[in-house]
DNA sequence: TTCTCATTCATACGTTCGATTAAATCATAC
DNA sequence: GTATGATTTAATCGAACGTATGAATGAGAA
């Protein structure tokens, strides 16, 4: 059980900041293997490949942030509000203290690279399935498909949060701060609450169904 | 002027084709080459580099989109409600013909790549000034840091929809089908307007200008 | 000390990438 | 029919990629 200190730890550290600036694909080895200050050798000796490593570094951050939903979602008891889920939801992943980490998640929701999508995936989809049974009893006039819709709807919202989070002031004339979590998450709740409370487009809906049948 | 009768097309459809399915970065020249049944070099002799190929692609599409927004604008009248501005702003993309067009635009407002980011800018800034304009008109009563928010949230829904519209389907269990377009239309656009007019969280505003203050 | 084994290191392999070249090919104008 | 200029072709370039190798290194056990 040798090691120079933490060599593990720093290709995650450095791996996490350059696929969140970069994205998993135009980030190389060399690339991380040079900010962690270790040798290129190093990832495929602590990691066995270079998706293992995304596996790892994802897996790092994401599995945390599902622990604390699933614990914000168990104390609000059985019949939580909507905008209790929702705050389960979001709070997790805006929150978030290290800066590195939101770009970091933002790719992995964003990225085309399909492995990147099979992580996605391994650790989004039971998350999802929760939300979705606990949106379905806070809501219980919405049809299921809607429900769907706008469960997806407010994880689009989620997801480009995350991504733009480094350029937003820039691009908004510093009017966007994502710096204010807390404003945010208030922010993005009120809005999609009222998303979700929207009335349903009854014709629309039914025309749906009835395609689907036909 | 020769020219094998459409090498210039073929070798933008087969790109536009690839580049949604599989991303820029994970696109090489060879496969679209491939794609197309035209020689590697063609790329390189109609187009300079590239990222050239990349800016006419993503233009191509593009500013039909962008010209089709004003077009409705200006139909709206000096005055348009809430509800038209998001349909300017959803129905040209949301719309679109093509299967291959929406994951392409999807491809071009989330991934990392700095040249793309580029592209996005270019394309896509001027549009979305016009755009928030016409809801701060129309939306009078909200302050215009909130209004920059919820563009921005509307944005997200929106590149979402674009990016996963492909595999939606199959992960939603067959609940989600983007396929009729209309009803997609009308539901985002619902969704949306209801979050645009949520009240405003004052606590959490007033708090973000008085730290901008202090 | 000496042995052991986990770790680090410099180096290289085979592949694929975007880009370039010069020759071959083709359509049109004269 | 021949000259001209646009286009296509096969072949190759140097660079960068992920990965692998075998030798050095270093700390702890004997």
């Amino acid at each position: 059980m040798n090691e120079k200190v933490d060599t593990k730890a720093r290709i995650l550290d450095a791996a996490e900041k350059l696929f969140g600036e970069r994205g998993f694909e135009s980030t190389s080895l060399r690339d991380i293997t040079a900010e962690a200050q270790v040798n290129l050798a190093a990832v495929n000796y602590h990691f066995q490949s270079k998706d293992s490593l995304i596996d790892a570094v994802v897996a790092r951050r994401i599995e945390p942030i599902n622990r604390l939903r699933l614990g914000m979602l168990d104390a609000a008891g059985p019949n939580p509000t909507l905008e209790q889920i929702l705050r389960a939801f979001l709070l997790p992943v805006l929150e978030l203290k290290r800066d590195a980490v939101m770009p970091l998640l933002g790719r992995t929701l964003s990225d085309p690279h399909q492995f990147v999508e099979k992580v996605y995936k391994k650790h989004l989809l039971a998350i999802s399935e929760r939300i979705h049974r606990e949106l379905a009893k806070a809501l219980p006039g919405l049809p299921v498909a809607e429900l769907r819709w706008r469960l997806y709807f407010a994880a689009g919202v989620m997801t480009y949060i995350l991504s733009w989070s480094k350029v937003l002031p820039d691009i908004s004339g510093g009017l966007c701060d994502p710096s204010d979590r807390q404003a945010l998450i208030d922010r993005v709740i009120d809005f999609l609450a009222a998303g979700f409370r929207a009335p349903v487009n009854e014709p629309a809906f039914e025309r749906v169904l009835l395609e689907k049948e036909g």
